[in-house]
DNA sequence: ATGAAAGCGCTAACAG
DNA sequence: CTGTTAGCGCTTTCAT
């Protein structure tokens, strides 16, 4: 007779069974819940059990309209499948949750479309705020997100017009090309790609020169470099093709200061499979120190970013923008880099 | 004189703020938003005007609370920082994206009770569904979440009490050890850590053992191995040693099938700090195919998991159960593994 | 085609 | 110490 009640949300309780299952009102609940106010001992034991009893979890949508505010976070991502990003991600993580925030996670994929839009549904989500490791550059995103009053904290990428927390780019590339300087390096080249944000890739490139030219050598557009983007490793032509081509003639470059680590390892690939050896014939230095520059087989000089500290600071400029509510000027925090030297550098072939 | 009114959260625009400056009732402001009933050209463009100049986001958790379903996906991942998890997770978040789905992701770090205080919190936040890389195998949480009515899929893990989508672990582990065999590796050692969960360990063994036995090798426990798990790399001492052990006297493993690329990649990194050659001593599977894998210098023979299958075949099951809302029976779907052969395994020394 | 009204499940004054 | 009462911002019948 009745058509079959194709319920699949069977009706979650709510904080009303609760207050009828232990006799009280919805207040006294909603009281002994949050833990505030006096509540006699009894009563809460009541109300506990019924709880128990019934299997009643708070439903935090309609906690959080009420409040105005969520305790939700949104975790802004350009790719995940970097693994310097997943290991920021997952420290960020880490850290929110200490704090009692949940994390909504976007790929953007660099596209500054696909950024807007995912920042468009974490601002209709009511985030809390919002952290973003790497950034497409459009200010003016963030600018409105800024303007709604949700606080942004822009990590491992310097950012002027939000609160940010970044290693010093310019010194680093200053550790990495001293470092090829003074193997008796001159001819080094700037490698990067477009896995870099602009910001972080100017103030690296900027470093690298200035290095250069303290040093007395005079920066040369012949030995800059962007390549392609990963998806690295086998079936990719073009970057080899173009590595080779840059490689190639006297004075080519001795050296490679790279402004990525997986950009520097996908060179040291391509390098390999032109028979160009490391460090004999090229020098190579990397940025970031992911997990596996430490690999034996692979040893990649590099510049270190202090990945804890990053997402650990990222956390507490956010939190504290957030319970704070005031929005004061923005913050910058600079760490400082350091550099790790394995087997991917030494002195050139022929120093000149 | 008034105190400095503190307010962070500038009250963002309602769509009542919407409905008075189109001149119009809040219930057509919803109509001509949600893109539903007949509203007229005027009207709607009215509405549409208004919306823009006033800045206006629908509110999504006071559209969830009264639909009493989110559009939210929760992403469970023990480790994100293990590169075929980020990777997955990503294709995840991609596919949920494109459905129409916001994702909550949660580090569990493989802890149980990190993975039940997780899921709690999803569970209070109504999450349509739920997508687990990576389960500690307690199938009472999942029991939990399921008798709420709320979708769960298993992605790269095979599990009986929900839907699931995975490899054929055991058949994996066949190409693995089929390949050793022909190579002419007799002592075939099975390597595995705690990074993989229970159920997939237990089939990856399991097809090991039994490929060696219709062979006509006999396995031996002497030829098992646990490592600690990953954080790899540099500082650790354990696991070298334990291999270096392991790897020790006349009939010691002339062949290594490791349960994870991760930590086959690791091993093979402590093989190098040992003196120990591969493939010429010792030959080395893994089991995932993560990116690094392909690399020139790690070049890891290992049994390839279609992650872009998992990733999309896992979404569209969650999808498809969320959005008819049957709880029928738990469907499982098997993918197949792929061996990728590359320069980590060869025949053994002194093949017997 | 549009509007009025009744909640969704919860918090937060405010009374008792 | 506990209960009553207003909503939070939106969707959704049901009238008009």
């Amino acid at each position: 007779m009745a058509a079959k009640p194709p319920r699949s949300q069977r009706a979650e309780p709510t904080i009303l069974d609760v207050a009828r299952r232990a006799a009280v009102s919805k207040s006294t609940v909603s009281n002994v819940i949050r833990g505030v106010s006096n509540v006699s001992p009894e009563t809460r034991k009541r109300v506990l059990d019924a709880v128990a009893e019934i299997g009643y979890r708070p439903n935090a949508l309609a906690r959080d309209l009420v409040r105005r505010r969520t305790s939700t976070l949104g975790l802004v991502v350009g790719d995940l499948a970097n693994p310097f990003y997943s290991e920021l991600a997952k420290l960020v993580e880490q850290h929110a949750s200490a704090s009692g925030y949940g994390v909504m996670i976007c790929n953007t994929d660099g596209r500054p479309e696909s950024e807007q839009r995912r920042i468009g549904l974490l601002l209709e989500q009511r985030v809390a705020g919002i952290v973003m490791l790497q950034f497409s550059g459009d200010t003016d995103v963030l600018a409105a997100v800024l303007r709604r009053g949700v606080p942004v904290v822009v990590v491992s990428c310097y950012e002027e017009t939000a609160d940010c927390v970044a290693v010093d780019d310019e010194r680093g590339a200053e550790l990495a090309v001293a470092h090829l300087l003074e193997l008796g390096h001159r001819r080094i080249a700037y490698v990067s790609s477009a896995t870099v944000e602009p910001n972080t890739d100017d103030a690296r490139r900027g470093g690298y020169e200035r290095t250069l030219r303290r040093a007395g050598v005079e920066p040369s557009p012949e030995l800059v470099l962007e390549l392609a983007p990963p998806p690295w490793v086998e079936n990719d032509e073009e970057n080899p093709a173009r590595l080779a081509a840059f490689l190639d003639g006297d004075d080519g470059p001795t050296a490679l200061f790279v402004s990525n680590d997986l950009v520097a390892i996908e060179a040291i690939d391509a390098l390999d499979g032109l028979g160009v050896r490391v460090p004999d014939d090229v020098s190579v230095v990397g940025f970031d120190d992911i997990a596996m520059a430490g690999l034996a087989r692979l040893s990649l000089t590099t510049v270190a970013q202090p990945r804890d500290a990053l997402a650990r600071i990222g956390a507490e400029l956010l939190v504290e923008r957030m319970e704070s509510g005031e929005d004061g000027p923005p913050r910058q925090v600079r760490l400082d880099p350091t550099l790790v030297r394995r087997r991917s550098t030494a002195a050139p072939r022929a120093p000149r």
